[in-house]
DNA sequence: AATACTACCTGCGTGC
DNA sequence: TGCACGCAGGTAGTAT
């Protein structure tokens, strides 16, 4: 389920429900979620260890505990689920990581891309994906003049080159739609064309789209019963993206799905053109 | 170095 | 009803 404002709405669900508890076990039952280190190191090491407290990097979640730091990436579906002692495990529960209070908190993901990752103390900011991350899009880390010198060095349609999370991390597919429509700019125009107006309007969109997401609590697609930072949130409203057919809100013209570097894009033929 | 394509998985909707 | 196929909120590895 996740962009930024989905693992931001997850985060804030953990820090109310898992922080200061204490790992009694580690089951793991499908070891390709563990990246690292090997099974049996994960689920020993773990054994013991506080949850101190959960931040987030981009997409990425990292559990601060006692002697390590957990990562935790739920790629396409991955989610967390926290029950009361004696709760059936559900198909799709890959990780049960059991508490002294005998609660739980589990990762369940129905395609098993998500992947978590146990790293000595303070050394999340390390980890490959994370390292090479771009700013987070907030208006004192996402600067504009840095934006635009970023973007005339590649020669590749903007889209892919947003969900790449090296210029600015946290957009996903449906926000890059909503952002691309938002600053009126076609999906496939080449980044290094955009002009000065263009850049200027898709840094503010990127900017406030993930913002008013966060502030919703995400959006969710398809629910999942349970699942953490997935109850009860509002949905943000979408102007484009699942909305093929739709009139688009500024000029009515139908909104039109193609495929840019294998993704289901969606935008406005008419708002969004295409320029040399 | 930058870009493009594929693999990783399961489930659901669609069309024959 | 059954089956094949395309599609799904993401990233990492490999090839060019």
């Amino acid at each position: 389920m996740p962009e930024l404002p989905e693992v931001e709405t997850v985060r804030k669900g953990l820090e109310q429900l898992v922080l200061n508890k204490k790992i009694k076990e580690v089951l793991v039952a499908w070891d390709r979620i563990i990246e690292r280190p090997n099974i049996e190191d994960f689920t020993n090491q773990l054994i013991g260890e506080k949850i101190d407290s959960v931040s987030r990097r981009g997409k990425y979640l990292i559990f601060h505990l006692t002697h390590y730091d957990m990562i935790s990436h739920l790629r396409m579906e991955g989610k967390f689920d926290y029950v009361q002692p004696d709760t059936s495990v559900t198909k799709h529960t890959h990780v049960r990581f059991i508490f002294t209070d005998h609660t739980e908190l589990r990762y369940l993901d129905v395609r098993k891309f998500g992947r978590l990752t146990l790293l000595p103390k303070n050394t999340a900011m390390d980890y490959k994906g994370i390292k090479k991350l771009g700013p987070e899009p907030t208006p004192e880390e996402f600067l504009l003049e840095s934006f635009n010198q970023q973007l005339k060095k590649h020669h590749k349609a903007i889209k892919p080159l947003l969900l790449d999370q090296t210029l600015i991390t946290g957009l996903g597919n449906i926000y890059v739609d909503e952002a691309l429509f938002k600053a009126k700019i076609h999906p496939e125009q080449t980044a290094n064309t955009l002009t000065f107006d263009e850049v200027t309007r898709l840094h503010v969109a990127i900017i406030n789209v993930l913002a008013q997401a966060v502030e919703a609590g995400g959006t969710t697609i398809r629910s999942y019963k349970n699942a953490l930072g997935e109850a009860g949130t509002f949905q943000v409203n979408l102007m484009v993206y699942g909305k093929t057919g739709e009139p688009c809100p500024n000029c009515g013209t139908e909104i039109t799905k193609i495929k840019v570097a294998q993704r289901g894009t969606h935008f406005c033929s008419l708002c969004q053109r295409i320029h040399l």
